[in-house]
DNA sequence: AATCGTTTCTTGTCTATACAAGATTGTAAC
DNA sequence: GTTACAATCTTGTATAGACAAGAAACGATT
């Protein structure tokens, strides 16, 4: 895959931070260090620090430099990144995984669909539930919606594999924007019927709304995870004057 | 409060977008008559509508457009932002709240807290307990702690108002980046003892480390939420080909 | 020794330009 | 009519330069 300069340069630093090369609270080569060094632009460095700083790895302070705040990671199973799937989060936890699907039809959006999910009303769509089982314990009840005017082809087949990976490859559809509400809701009788709950009588509920490169909302998915296994992790910083 | 030009052009097109002038799915106009209109280089243009995309007002298509995915939002109350404060929330969402200071200390920090914080062991800190009350409701418990050698002077009066203004006002210090992550987990004593948790069991949780300007971390909060005051909406989109 | 300025480092903002890459449109050739 | 190509939109990447603003170091003056 061809990359961009900034993104390789992106890449670097966030190695050498991860490797331990600038520690905590240190202080990161100055930009224009940065700028002999890989042979580029002011405006590119900037670029590839503006992503650490976005991400949490780094924090600019005017007039003194960048600083590191990036620590080794607390050893937290199953943390759900930003724009992950979840085949992609169990497969970097190392956790063995199986997915079932409990349900696969094809209906048409009504009216409480619609509002819930962005979709006009009645549009054709796949409905798909997937439990999703780690380490033989069944923690995940995911009910999806895709679009069919989007994805013109799934199969349970698909849907037991990676359903993302299907659209990337097979049919070209990539997620590029993703809006995700979480909020924590009481247990309902499918939570109970599909998942090992055990004692708890709540779940971390995921709203999921992505839309592919042309900006169509192409898929809705709630997913009702089991407390044990709902991690997430965010970063903000203030951008001095921008952000009100 | 003097501002950037690309923090004037962001805020004028958000708000076009939230009034409606820049409907849902329409294509805002493009950078070469946004440089016209705004009178800039397109650098800056890029960088307001860089800080759109981030937020997820619009995503960028490559040869065609800037389109908007932003919808009024649904009115849901207490939701919250990226880097707001409790109090921010609460005053944003029109509800009435008040704080209730159950615990004020001054301690040192033991190996598991040290752990668990970030901060240095045996550092002297503040050590503050609060319930946030809406509606005359129990909600929220604020376990946090304090630097000392950055906020050298707390007192439960100011614990009890906004402490970000407090130290924002009379200490000047500010937080410039905050690392947080969400869970669920299931209720202690401490959260049936001072929360009206009623049948939940569980409660959000969200632990905050927060620096400063200088990059130190000065504030470590464990905010136990009642299920049905929280929600936390996220954006994510995939830029190309940078990150991986 | 302490203080005040200057210099010099840092990051922050902004401009102007160039070319690459994707999407659309129009036109010419077939 | 259909196809192929070229022109022309769009956003994406990268460069080079300028000045502002904050922080630190140095030095001269007091």
């Amino acid at each position: 895959m061809p990359r961009s300069k900034f993104g390789d340069i992106y890449r670097d630093l966030k190695d050498r931070i991860e490797s331990g090369e600038y520690p905590y609270q240190s202080l990161v080569p100055s930009e224009n260090t940065l700028v002999t060094v890989y042979g580029c632009s002011r405006n590119t460095v900037r670029r590839a620090l503006a992503g650490l700083i976005e991400k949490g790895y780094v924090q600019a302070i005017q007039g003194k430099g960048v600083r590191v705040l990036y620590r080794p990671a607390s050893r937290t199973p199953f943390t759900l990144g930003r724009m992950e799937s979840f085949r992609e989060t169990a497969q970097r936890c190392r956790t063995h995984y199986q997915t079932r699907v409990v349900h696969f039809s094809m209906s048409q959006t009504d009216s409480a669909l619609a509002a819930a999910s962005g979709f006009p009303p009645g549009a054709d769509v796949y409905h798909v539930e997937r439990v999703r089982i780690i380490d033989g314990r069944a923690m995940v009840l995911e009910v999806s919606y895709f679009l069919r005017s989007v994805v013109p082809a799934l199969t349970p087949e698909a849907a037991e594999q990676s359903v993302y990976a299907y659209l990337e490859k097979e049919l070209g559809v990539q997620i590029m924007t993703s809006k995700r509400t979480i909020t924590v809701e009481p247990a309902a009788p499918a939570d109970r019927l599909y998942l090992d709950l055990g004692s708890y009588d709540c779940l971390a509920v995921i709203t999921n709304q992505a839309f592919n490169a042309d900006g169509i909302l192409f898929e809705y998915t709630v997913s009702r995870y089991h407390p044990e296994c709902f991690r997430f992790q965010d970063t903000a910083s203030r951008r001095s004057k921008k952000a009100e």
